[in-house]
DNA sequence: GCAAGGTC
C-alpha cells in the first residue's frame, strides 16, 4: 500500500513531504533523483520532484534534414513525444512499480497539469493503480493538508490543452523557420537561422511597430510662452496656460501683448495634499521591469540571479504571477532578520507596530507569493553565495521593495499658483515631500522637491522675463526593455518564466539589440518584420498567440475536443503558410537584400558605397572572367561600373570624386581610379583632386619641385616644366614631411626601408646646409 | 539547426 506523489520540482517535493510527514521524511535517491519517504496514516509515502517538463515533442528522425523535407510537409506531420530527461523517466518507472496510489501534485496551472500527465503516462507503463490529483495554490500547511485529504480527478482537458499548444507551437516554428531560412539562403549567404515563432515574432513585432512610428513621425513646430518670476526674492518659472501653441501668429500675438509687463498678480493659490502609494508587491514581470529600469540588468540576467538567490535561501521563488501577500504571511518573522544592518531602521520601526498592513495588488495566480526576502544577508554573504554580477543589487532591490510594501504612503504638498500677466494666465506648480513613507527605503523612485516661494493670493510679484520659445514635437522614443516586458505581459506573449528568453532569442538572431536600457531594431529584424507584415500581418502581432490561446482554452474548458483544436490550429498555420508562400519572392529579395547589404557593409575591403540607382550597396565583384563594381540589388538593379584590368585595388574612403564618381579606388601604387568616371589621370580635375606633392622651390626657376612617381622610377620635377630634375632614393617608402629645411625651404623627406631605421633629411642637392650636414655625417661615420 | 514551456 504505497502512495507515490509527483511534484513539479524538487523544492516542492521537499516542502510537501515536510508538511505531510511532520518533519520525519527521509531523503533517498532513486535513479539519481531525490525522493522523500515517510509513513502517513500507516501507509508508506514516496514523493518525487520532477524538473518541469520531462518530455518534449520533436519531429521523427527522417524529417531532420532541412534540405530534403519541404517545410510544408511538417504541417501535415505529427511530431512525436519523447522523454527528454531520462533519469526522471527511470525514477518514475521504479517508484510506480509498487505504488497503489499515484498522486499528481504539480503546480495548479495548465503546464502543471500537463507535467503531471507526463509522469502519469510513464507510470502507467508499469502500474495500473489509481491516479489522483492534489490541487493547491500555495505550499502552506493548511492548503497542502486539505489538497491531500480531498484528492480530485486529474483534469485531462487541462493537460491536453497544453499538449495542443506544444504541437502547434512546434509545427508553426519549425515550418516557418525552415521556410524563411532556406528561402533567404538561396539569395544571400546567411550564416545563421532566421527563426519565426508565435512568441518571439510578436515580441520583435512590438519593437518593429515602435520603429515604424519613429520613422514615420512628422515633427511639427510649436511655440510655448514661458514666464520667469521673482517672488519674495526667489526665482521661479511658470508656463502660459495656452501650452503648446501651433500657430506662430497666435503665439506672437500673446507674446507681444505681455512681453513688456513688469509685474504679475498671484490670482489664485491652491495647496493640495497628495499621497503616493508604494508599488504593488513584486511578481516576476514587475521584478524584471524594475531590474531593467533601476539597475540596468537585462531580464534574462535578472531572472538568473533571482534563481540563484532563491536556491541559496535568501529570497522566495522567483517565478510568480501573484502580487498580493497571503493573509497569513508572517512579515514580522522576516523583519526580525533585518534588525541589524542596512535596513535596521525600517525593520525596527515596523516591528514596533502592533500590526503590519502590506500594500497589495490584485493578481493572484494561485502559484507562489510575491518575490520577497526569506533570509537577511549582508553584501558579503550575498556575494559569496551568488557569484554573479548584480547579485547584491538585485537582493537589495527585493528587500527594499518588500519593506516599501509595508511602510505607509508618501505624502506631498502640491502648490499651484495661477499668475496673471497683463490679461494672460500662467501656471506654476511645486511640490514638497511632507512625509517620506515608503520612499525612504526606496531610493529608485525618489521625486525631487520643487520649491515655490511662500506667496499668498493677490500678492504682486516681479516679472523677470517672458520668452516665446520655438520648439518641435518629438518622435516617440525607442522601446525600453521594461516597456517591452509590459507589452508582452499585456498581450499574453510568453509567461512569467519565458518572457526573458523570447527577448534573448531575438537578440541571438540579430533581430534587435539592447543599448543600455533601450532596444534598437537591427536591419535584419526590421526587414524580416516588414516582409512578414506585408504578407501575413497577424504573424507580427500578438493576435497569432491569441488565436492559438483561444483554441486551447476551449480544450481546457471542454468545449472543443483535442483533435478538433489541433486540426483547426494546423489549418490556421497552413493558411498563414500559404500566404507567405505567395509572397515568397518579394520577401526573399527584401530580406536577402538587407542581409547582403549588411554583409557587404561589413566587408570593408570590397564595399564601395551606395548605389545611386537604387540606394542599395555597391561592391567590387571579382570573378574568373574579370572584375567590376556591381549592386547588391542585382538582378532588379543592373547598375555596374568597370574597373581597371590589373593592379591591386584599394577603396579610398577619405577621398571623394569632384566629378560625381561613386568612390575613388587606388590602383596598385600607381594611380587613382574614380568609379563611374575612369582613371583620374585622364580627368581634367586630376590636379585639383591630386595636387602634386610639392617639396620646395625650384632652384632654376620660380616653379616648385614635386615628386613624380611612374611605374618604375621616381624623381623630382618642376611644376613649370623648366627641365630641372633631381633624383631621390630609389628604395624604401618615401613621404614628404611637414618639417621645412631652414637653409633652402624644401620639405624634409622621410625614407623608410624595410628592416632599417627611417631617415629624415633635406633632399635638395643645391642646399648648402644639407651639404654641410652630409659632410658632417660622413666625418662622424669615419671617426667611428 | 526549427518553438515554447517547465526547471537546475
Amino acid at each position: 500500500m504505497t502512495t507515490v506523489v509527483f511534484t513539479e520540482k524538487n523544492k516542492a517535493a521537499a516542502q510537501i513531504s515536510n508538511i505531510l510527514a511532520g518533519g520525519s521524511a527521509r531523503r533517498t535517491i532513486v535513479a539519481g533523483v531525490p525522493v522523500y519517504e515517510f509513513q502517513r496514516n500507516g501507509v508508506p509515502w514516496k514523493i518525487m520532484g520532477l524538473a518541469g517538463h520531462i518530455m518534449g515533442y520533436d519531429y521523427p528522425e527522417e524529417f531532420n534534414n532541412w534540405r530534403d523535407v519541404d517545410p510544408a510537409l511538417l504541417l501535415d506531420t505529427e511530431p512525436v513525444k519523447q522523454i527528454t530527461k531520462a533519469q526522471f523517466g527511470n525514477a518514475i518507472l521504479k517508484l510506480s512499480q509498487d505504488a497503489d496510489l499515484l498522486v499528481l501534485a504539480c503546480d495548479f496551472d495548465r503546464e502543471g497539469e500537463n507535467i503531471g500527465f507526463e509522469a502519469k503516462s510513464i507510470a502507467e507503463k508499469v502500474s495500473k493503480s489509481t491516479v489522483k490529483r492534489a490541487r493547491f495554490s500555495s505550499l502552506s500547511k493548511s492548503e497542502i493538508e486539505k489538497a491531500f485529504t480531498d484528492l480530485v480527478e486529474p483534469d485531462e482537458n487541462m493537460a491536453m490543452s497544453a499538449e495542443a499548444r506544444q504541437i502547434l507551437d512546434l509545427k508553426m516554428g519549425a515550418a516557418f523557420t525552415r521556410f524563411v531560412t532556406l528561402s533567404v539562403r538561396e539569395r544571400a549567404r546567411t550564416k545563421g537561422v532566421l527563426s519565426v515563432g508565435p512568441c518571439q515574432t510578436p515580441t520583435c513585432g512590438f519593437v518593429y511597430e515602435r520603429e515604424l512610428a519613429i520613422r514615420k513621425f512628422d515633427s511639427k513646430d510649436f511655440w510655448k510662452i514661458e514666464g520667469f518670476f521673482i517672488g519674495k526674492g526667489t526665482d521661479f518659472a511658470g508656463a502660459h496656460r495656452g501650452g503648446h501653441i501651433y500657430e506662430k501668429e497666435k503665439a506672437d500675438a500673446i507674446f507681444s501683448k505681455i512681453k513688456g509687463c513688469k509685474t504679475a498678480l498671484v490670482s489664485k493659490k491652491t495647496v493640495k495634499e497628495m499621497k503616493t502609494n508604494a508599488p504593488f508587491p513584486l511578481n516576476t514581470n514587475e521584478f524584471l521591469k524594475r531590474s531593467s529600469k533601476f539597475l540596468g540588468v537585462s531580464p534574462e540576467k535578472a531572472l538568473e540571479v533571482a534563481e540563484q538567490l532563491y536556491l541559496s535561501g535568501f529570497t522566495s521563488y522567483p517565478r510568480t504571477e501573484t502580487n498580493k501577500y497571503a493573509d497569513d504571511m508572517d512579515f514580522k518573522k522576516i523583519l526580525k532578520g533585518f534588525t541589524r544592518g542596512d535596513y535596521q531602521d525600517f525593520a525596527l520601526l515596523l516591528l514596533s507596530q502592533s500590526t503590519i498592513t502590506p500594500r497589495n495588488g490584485k493578481k493572484d495566480g494561485h502559484d507562489h507569493p510575491p518575490i520577497h526576502p526569506i533570509k537577511a544577508g549582508s553584501r558579503a554573504e550575498i556575494e559569496k553565495a551568488v557569484k554573479m554580477p548584480h547579485a547584491w543589487d538585485i537582493y537589495d532591490l527585493i528587500v527594499r521593495h518588500f519593506i516599501a510594501n509595508l511602510l505607509p504612503e508618501a505624502v506631498f504638498e502640491k502648490t499651484r499658483f495661477e499668475l496673471t500677466v497683463g490679461d494672460e494666465l500662467f501656471d506654476s506648480t511645486g511640490s514638497i515631500q511632507k512625509s517620506a513613507g515608503w520612499l525612504a527605503v526606496y531610493p529608485f523612485e525618489k521625486p525631487k522637491d520643487k520649491l515655490l516661494p511662500d506667496l499668498e493670493e493677490l500678492d504682486v510679484i516681479d516679472v523677470k522675463k517672458i520668452n516665446n520659445v520655438k520648439s518641435q514635437t518629438m518622435p516617440p522614443k525607442k522601446l525600453t526593455e521594461a516597456e517591452l516586458l509590459t507589452l508582452m505581459d499585456k498581450h499574453g506573449i510568453g509567461t512569467k518564466a519565458t518572457a526573458p528568453s523570447h527577448i534573448e532569442t531575438n537578440k541571438k538572431r540579430g533581430y534587435f539589440e539592447t543599448k543600455g536600457k533601450t532596444i534598437a531594431i537591427m536591419d535584419t529584424g526590421f526587414t524580416l518584420m516588414d516582409a512578414l507584415h506585408s504578407s501575413v500581418p497577424i504573424l507580427v502581432k500578438p493576435d497569432i498567440r491569441a488565436r492559438i490561446e483561444s483554441l486551447i482554452q476551449e480544450v481546457e474548458d471542454g468545449t472543443k475536443k483535442f483533435p478538433q483544436a489541433l486540426e483547426e490550429g494546423t489549418a490556421l498555420i497552413k493558411e498563414m503558410y500559404s500566404q507567405l508562400l505567395k509572397n515568397r519572392d518579394v520577401m526573399v529579395s527584401q530580406i536577402a537584400g538587407t542581409i547582403t547589404d549588411e554583409a557587404v557593409a561589413a566587408d570593408k575591403k570590397n564595399h564601395v558605397g551606395t548605389c545611386p540607382e537604387c540606394g542599395r550597396m555597391l561592391r567590387m565583384v571579382i570573378t574568373d572572367k574579370g572584375r567590376f563594381v556591381g549592386c547588391t540589388g542585382y538582378p532588379q538593379c543592373k547598375n555596374t561600373y568597370p574597373l581597371p584590368k590589373a593592379g591591386a585595388l584599394n577603396v579610398q574612403r577619405s577621398r571623394k570624386c569632384k566629378k560625381d564618381g561613386i568612390a575613388v579606388i587606388k590602383v596598385g601604387n600607381k594611380y587613382f581610379w574614380s568609379v563611374g568616371i575612369g582613371p583620374c589621370f585622364s580627368c581634367e580635375l586630376e590636379k585639383e583632386c591630386f595636387p602634386p606633392e610639392v617639396i620646395g622651390p625650384c632652384p632654376s626657376c620660380d616653379g616648385q619641385m614635386f615628386l613624380i612617381a611612374t611605374k618604375d622610377s621616381r624623381f623630382l620635377g618642376c611644376t613649370k616644366r623648366c627641365g630641372h630634375t633631381q633624383s631621390v632614393p630609389k628604395k624604401g617608402r618615401l613621404t614628404v614631411t611637414d618639417k621645412v629645411c631652414e637653409g633652402c625651404g624644401w620639405h624634409f623627406i622621410r625614407v623608410k626601408e624595410q628592416g632599417k631605421d627611417a631617415k629624415e633629411y633635406c633632399a635638395n642637392r643645391k642646399c648648402e646646409a644639407a651639404a654641410a650636414a652630409r659632410k658632417d655625417a660622413i666625418r662622424k661615420a669615419r671617426e667611428k
